[in-house]
DNA sequence: CGCTCCCGCCATGCC
DNA sequence: GGCATGGCGGGAGCG
């Protein structure tokens, strides 16, 4: 067969080598040739493959064409094999499909199964993210290609695009050095630091206009000066590489890569569309746009994104503008370096007295895979936490020995993770996009509109949880982990007040009423990652790592929003939620406003808001992190649940560590509970939701809140949602308690836009009184007890009973959750109702933002999710 | 139908 | 001239 290949191949190039089979060695060892292999395959036949072919096929296994197919799969088999062999990673999907379905199909490379990323994916599998410093991996082009089976030429794509972000350098020809994603983080940095200066304003100027920044309000100044493009960085040749290669152009399609990243960084939003990019790339390059140029820097952008998604660092989107829907990609790789500008930094390296290789895996999680990531983070964090982490929290810890072995551990993991995450991916597939569950755990993820729509089920919760928890946590949990940096750093990170929960939210029709189940967090574990999983293993250490993975995540989190807050998400999604939400998200914001006016700008935008939501998603995982521990312990068992359930955890990495720290939340304290109330009367057309784990204070903080707040719909942050079963209450329920909630709810509610107060409980607990009273006395939620403390299964179990009988009613649990933030020595009711007040309060009223930050801080933990929006809301309204 | 982006022709430049 | 690189864009797969 191989022979009968070549015969039809062997015009094209000559070959390079001799003719190799490639087929056969390729499985064995293709080790040695350099040379250049020959074109593996050329199409036998041009007869297209449909599944009816494939039928014929089979009837027929002896014709020809199934000659073919049959060459054919041996080419790919080697993909695949090597795959298996070389890396656990790669997707085994294939191979199951393999046994599974015909064989033809498996051959029958549909396109997307050559996809670059794919590809890219493969390629990376058979490497390891963190190499160790000693042993250095070259690459073989030719090898490589050979062993995946496909034209060297694709191979060159890749390795440029990992090349601009010096995961490997080329060393000769043909051989290129693998570094992993040691240096990733300072390579990021570099380029952030690098893309401040030459489209630092930039990223407003006009492309962006239309897009992101612009939306967010962010004036960016137009034009960046120099850009032009000198290779911001020339990586390469820092390495052990031998520059003398370079000199071919400018090699535009690393260039283009590194431009690309730099965009991501300096966004503010995170989010980067296409044909923006491809306009400043363009430009740079000076050339006047030309469409077919500008098609072409597209198809460029493609291949790059493709590569970029297989590393982690992006994740594709959309962002809707007015003019509708545009492909764009969102970062969702590690932001903040430590630079400067965000809390986050801390984490960098820098700090960390660790290793390289440590701290190379710190990188790495960040980018790779999911929930590693924060691990490695919180390792990171650790170290350098003090920073952010010190200020508020007490003890960074130091890195103890402790870290290292979890750094290693965390290395080893991430790798699992990394494994696990593919795996799900390929499993959830196209699940991944829409969802992005994981990244929306993970990432705050507001930006996709699509998630907006879609309320997962898994994962995302640990937003809402992390509403709650994050506020405890960040405060005095910290001490435990130096995490300090998880929560902390979105929300008290420099004291600022914290942030605004990222969360996701999810547009309610005003419609009637929804209860909100809590006790989804479970299903939330179900993201959780199989990283989740190892760490439980570890556990033991875990809680110091817990504590730093929830860091991590925060600041992965974090850093997206902090960093840019407004931004963060994606204005498209938002803005449909967003709509609503103007005034609403306005809310949010408020938070980080001293670092990023931007984001104040933005924030009222509708942007700001989701970003802030993201921001609390991240807060709540941190405040979970303490509780991580146990759910580490838990979580394993979660996490194959999750893998299974959730699927949906994306690529990100770090969400899944937020995840994790999610579910925690979400399995102890919180299970939110929601109450969608339409609005009856009063309201025109105000929907509420309320936490049932909020003291009714909080409700009725939000009605006075409210009146700033006229909108349709309610947001609630997906993750909420998704995690409970939404019980639509056509009116008046049931006789439950609910329907009298309902019936409350909704004459509060309308009250409350008029007047005030009346909070409207529905929690299981006790709560639910509906106490008016001004205060919200929180206090139910004394109970508080640390959520942490609990063990993540019991809380489940309570979770899950509650729910189960009065569940839908909404009965809320309330949990301790609010307590956690006990953690915090104020008593949380005390500070409640100063909260609430601030809350309640008008906007205008406000006026002291300051303070609000302040409560906050250490109080708005405590108060609920809600509560938090409504600050937000009227923050941002100020 | 339009977004994606695979595929491979062919230019560029080194040896 | 041979070969390594990689720019580039036609056009097909896919949703």
């Amino acid at each position: 067969e191989n022979i009968f290949d070549r015969s039809r191949m062997a015009p094209k190039t000559p070959i390079k080598n001799e003719p190799i089979d490639l087929s056969k060695q390729k499985g064995c060892t293709p080790e040695r040739n350099p040379i250049t292999p020959v074109k593996i395959i050329d199409r036998p036949q041009p007869d297209p493959w449909t599944p009816t072919a494939n039928l014929k096929i089979l009837v027929s296994a002896a014709s020809p064409d199934m000659r073919d197919r049959e060459k054919k799969k041996e080419l790919f088999r080697p993909i695949e094999n090597s795959e298996q062999s070389d890396t656990p990673d790669s997707l085994q999907y294939d191979i199951v499909d393999d046994s599974t379905v015909d064989e033809f199909e498996k051959q029958r490379p549909s396109r997307k199964q050559k996809s670059l990323g794919l590809l890219c994916q493969k390629f990376l599998a058979r490497y390891p993210n963190y190499p160790l410093s000693t042993e250095k991996t070259t690459i073989s082009l030719d090898e490589v290609a050979s062993i995946l089976g496909v034209e060297r030429r694709r191979i060159y794509d890749i390795v440029n695009v990992l090349e601009s972000l010096q995961l490997v350098s080329r060393v000769a020809k043909n051989q290129y050095c693998w570094h992993g994603r040691h240096n990733l983080s300072q390579t990021l940095k570099m380029l952030q630091d690098a893309g401040e200066l030459q489209y630092g304003e930039l990223m407003t100027s006009q492309h962006k206009e239309q897009d992101l920044d612009y939306k967010f309000g962010e004036r960016k100044k137009a034009i960046i000066p120099d850009s032009q493009d000198r290779p911001l960085l020339d990586f390469s040749e820092p390495d052990c590489i031998s520059a003398s290669a370079n000199s071919r152009k400018d090699k535009s399609l690393r260039i283009m890569s590194q431009k690309f990243v730099m965009l991501f960084l300096v966004s503010k939003t995170k989010i980067v569309t296409l044909d923006i990019a491809a306009k400043i790339l363009i430009e740079e390059t000076q050339d006047t746009v030309d469409h077919s140029k500008f098609k072409t820097k597209v198809r460029r952008l493609y291949d790059i994104a493709n590569v970029l998604t297989s590393l982690g660092l992006i994740k594709k989107v959309h962002v809707t503008e007015e003019r509708g829907r545009k492909p764009a990609f969102k970062w969702i790789g590690p932001v903040e370096f430590p630079k400067n500008t965000d809390e986050l930094r801390e984490h960098s390296p820098a700090s960390d007295p660790l290793p390289e290789t440590q701290r190379g895996a710190c990188a790495q999680y960040q980018t790779s895979a999911t929930g590693k990531q924060r691990f490695t983070r919180h390792a990171s964090f650790n170290s350098a936490q003090p920073c952010e982490a010190s200020r508020r929290k007490v003890s960074s810890e130091p890195n103890s020995p402790r870290q290292e072995r979890q750094d290693e551990n965390c290395s080893k993991m991430i790798n699992l993770a990394a494994v696990c995450r593919q795996k799900i991916e390929e499993d959830t597939g196209s699940a991944k996009k829409s969802n992005t569950t994981l990244p929306v755990s993970l990432l705050p993820v507001p930006g996709d509109s699509d998630f907006c729509v879609n309320p997962l089920p898994q994962a995302v919760f640990p937003v809402v949880q992390a509403d709650v928890p994050s506020f405890s946590l960040p405060i005095g949990i910290s001490n435990q982990a130096p995490h300090p940096s998880m929560p902390a750093a979105s929300k008290t990170e420099n004291g600022k007040p914290t942030l605004v929960p990222n969360q996701p939210f999810l547009c309610f029709p005003s419609s009637s009423l929804f209860m909100l189940c809590g006790g989804l967090q479970e299903n939330n574990l179900s993201e959780p990652l199989p990283t989740a999983g190892e760490l439980g293993s570890r556990n033991a250490e875990a809680q110091a790592a817990i504590p730093a993975t929830v860091c991590q995540k925060r600041s992965s989190q974090k850093c997206s929003s902090p960093s840019a807050p407004g931004d963060d998400e994606e204005p498209a999604a938002k803005k449909q939620t967003l709509e609503h939400g103007d005034l609403p998200l306005s809310l949010v914001v408020p938070k980080k406003p001293s670092e990023s006016p931007e984001a104040e700008s933005c924030s009222g935008n509708g942007c700001s808001a989701a970003v802030h939501l993201e921001t609390n998603h991240l807060d709540l995982p941190s405040p979970a992190a303490p509780e991580t521990a146990n759910k580490e312990s838990t979580k394993p068992l979660d996490c194959q649940e999750q893998g299974k359930q959730s699927q949906k955890k994306e690529p990100d990495d770090p969400p899944p560590g937020n995840e994790h720290i999610s579910k925690e939340n979400a399995n102890q304290p919180f299970q939110p509970q929601y109450l969608y109330v339409q609005p009856t009367a009063g309201l025109s057309s105000f929907n509420f939701l309320f936490s049932a784990n909020q003291a009714p204070g909080a409700i009725s903080l939000a009605a006075n809140q409210l009146p700033s707040v006229s909108v349709p719909c309610v947001m609630v942050p997906s993750a909420a949602l998704a995690s409970f079963p939404l019980v639509p209450f056509t009116s008046p329920l049931s006789p439950v308690p609910d329907s009298s909630f309902s019936a409350t709810a909704s004459t509060n509610f309308s009250m409350s836009s008029l007047a005030s107060t009346t909070p409207v409980f529905i929690s299981t607990t006790a709560v639910v009184t509906p106490k008016v009273s001004p205060a919200p006395s929180a206090d139910p939620q004394q109970p508080a007890h640390p959520a942490l403390h609990l063990s993540p299964v019991l809380t489940r179990s309570c979770s899950a009973v509650k729910l189960d009988s009065p569940v839908c009613m909404g009965h809320p649990v309330t949990l301790l959750k609010l307590q956690q933030p006990s953690s915090a020595p104020l008593t949380p009711k005390n500070i409640r109702p100063a909260h609430h007040e601030a809350f309640f309060k008008t906007p205008g009223s406000l006026g002291d933002p300051v303070a609000w930050k302040k409560n906050e801080g250490n109080q708005t933990r405590n108060a609920s999710s809600v509560q938090r929006r409504l600050e937000i809301s009227s923050t941002s309204p100020d």
